[in-house]
DNA sequence: GATCCTTTGAAGAAC
DNA sequence: GTTCTTCAAAGGATC
């Protein structure tokens, strides 16, 4: 199981080698090449395209063009030694020293000069960070905070949800704010701002504990024997936590009780319907508020999305309807795509999640160890604290809930008829290419191959399931069902499927195809060297799809 | 409007 | 212990 160790990840790279983020050697053939970078998209492009053309022709290009998919290294190694030397600095100020978890990205404080201005005992880089991250820890204090010079935008406070983040805001990214590119200094976002524009005012107001976090379903009681999932981090920065009533409380608004961090968490990812409503479910500006209209399951059209306040006070509903659906908690990867979603958009044309997902996928892998274990615990705290809010709570209480998926059927039929599969013809891209500049902040975006995920994380899980090891993730799933196991000292297993999934045999690999001219180079990542061993090793067989966007044949 | 697709990871069931 | 299945998010595509 990806679990970092609660000890604070100090193991996290201790043992394990650290691969190197860039090989040199290659850089130099790759200057030495002084190839353009149009040159090299193009390379890559058409490299991609011809494998997707011709299978037999592109392996041993494939190498060769490998390094050429990062046209813009020498950028990237110098934005990323800025950062390097930026966190240096920081570190070297001792605010954040020795952190607990270094995967948490302190090097990513974008802005010290956050116009939240702290009045409290923090400095103003603390406390910007803290605001940063978790917004609402001063919600009780935020009163106090009140600064005439960071208004907080109106149209943001308005409609910007404090417990249901915008869209494409991962609900937690303020809590994941890895990279700085996900904050802007000059207009932070409202659930980041200590008060909140009064819609009908203007005048700045203390949000409402309904706002903060309109729900828990905590019984009071229990809010108060919950260790903080973030405490390591609350204790070392000497900021007192929230004082929960030993024994519980009788607060109208139990969120407000609830330490902070918890309360973003739980407010901003956990279903309303565990929650007794607030007094007023409504919003405060008299809409319904966004993480009370939750989505909730699509596949649960008998009303259950609604906030049981709003309902109609006909209560004839079945025990079972009103059974409140608990989401089960995000995974690492999860959370990675949600923030990192509206980015690959934004670079992106391409618009199907089911692309997106393909290139975040592929970029989950390229991740660095340090990057993945950020979200591998903070997984394991949303984990934990999913399980101290829903002590009884399985995900098996969540199997059933959805509409049972087509490929509940595929093990021994084959998808004709009705959805039959869009052949994966390759389509050249009629659309604008996806050439948006990489990231130059040294994002994940540009990251190089680094040690893959599995290999990497000191969390990741061996891949038990097929389909959680693909490594080359746009690539086709080669004939067969096998599976090749690599291990390496001290890592997880890696299996490596060479065959089909399990779970989605009889599936086209790409049911869709995926314009690759719409795949920024950075996107494509290339495999990690150990992907690469592995592809090597089996390269007879990858060599006959390497990229394939052909349909797998149905059987 | 409902479902599929696609990704990885977690959890549970089944073997 | 291993394998398999389901669900979590997202949103365009498809039925």
């Amino acid at each position: 199981m990806p679990q970092l160790n609660g000890g604070g990840g100090d193991d996290l790279g201790a043992n394990d080698e650290m691969i190197p983020f860039k090989d040199e050697g290659e850089q130099e053939e790759k200057i030495s090449e002084n190839v353009s970078a149009e040159r090299d998209l193009d390379d890559v492009k058409s490299s991609l395209v011809n494998e997707s053309e011709n299978n037999s022709s592109s392996s041993d290009s494939e190498a060769e063009r490998r390094p050429q998919t990062r046209p813009d290294s020498e950028s990237y190694e110098k934005t990323r030694d800025y950062f390097s030397e930026a966190l240096r600095r920081q570190q070297d100020g001792g605010l954040f020293k020795s952190p607990h978890y270094p995967g948490y990205p302190f090097l990513m404080i974008p802005d010290l000069t956050n116009p939240y201005i702290s009045n409290g005992s923090l400095s103003p880089s603390a406390r910007t960070y803290l605001q940063m991250k978790w917004p609402l820890l001063d919600v009780p204090t935020s009163a106090g905070i009140k600064d005439s010079r960071s208004p907080t935008p109106g149209h943001l406070s308005n409609k910007v949800p404090v417990v249901q983040h915008a869209h494409h805001v991962h609900p937690l990214t303020p809590l994941i704010t890895y990279s700085n590119e996900h904050f802007s200094p000059g207009t932070p976002p409202s659930h980041l701002s200590p008060e909140i524009l009064d819609p009908k005012t203007g005048i700045p107001r203390t949000p409402h504990p309904s706002e903060l976090s309109p729900y828990y379903p905590l019984s009071p009681g229990a809010v108060g024997s919950i260790a903080h999932p973030l405490s390591w981090f609350m204790q070392q920065q000497g900021q007192p936590m929230y004082s929960i009533p030993p024994g519980g409380f009788r607060h109208p608004y139990p969120a407000l009780a609830m330490n902070a961090s918890m309360s973003s968490l739980v407010s901003s990812r956990f279903s309303p319907h565990m929650v007794t409503p607030p007094p007023h479910s409504l919003h405060q500006t008299g809409i319904p508020h966004p993480a009370i209209v939750s989505p909730a399951i699509k596949q649960e059209p008998s009303g259950d999305n609604i906030s049981p306040s709003m309902k109609s006070p006909v209560p004839a509903k079945k025990d079972e309807d009103k059974k409140p659906h608990i989401k089960k908690p995000l995974n690492a990867f999860m959370l990675y795509m949600k923030e990192m979603r509206a980015k690959v958009v934004a670079e992106c044309t391409l618009k199907e999640s089911a692309a997106i997902n393909q290139i975040l996928g592929r970029r989950w892998h390229s991740l660095s160890r340090e990057e993945q274990a950020k979200y591998y615990e903070l997984a394991r705290k949303e984990r934990q604290l999913h399980s101290q809010l829903y002590p009884g709570w399985s995900a098996r209480d969540n199997y059933g809930k959805r509409k049972k998926r087509k490929r509940e059927n595929k093990p021994d039929s084959k998808p004709e008829g009705k959805r039959t599969k869009k052949q994966c013809v390759q389509y050249l891209p009629s659309e604008k290419m996806c050439d948006s500049p990489a990231s130059s902040h040294g994002s994940m975006l540009d990251s190089p191959a680094t040690p893959s995920a599995a290999l990497a994380s000191p969390a990741a899980p061996a891949a038990t399931h097929s389909e959680q090891a693909q490594p080359l993730s746009l690539t086709t799933k080669p004939e067969g069902r096998m599976q090749h196991h690599f291990s390496l000292p001290g890592k997880p297993t890696i299996s490596i499927p060479i065959g089909t999934s399990s779970s989605q045999s009889n599936t086209p690999i790409l049911t869709r195809p995926i314009p690759f001219t719409s795949l920024h180079p950075s996107m494509l990542s290339p495999p990690s060297p150990f992907h690469q061993a592995a592809l090597h090793s089996h390269h007879s067989l990858f060599q006959s799809q390497p990229l394939s966007l052909v349909t797998k044949p149905t059987e």
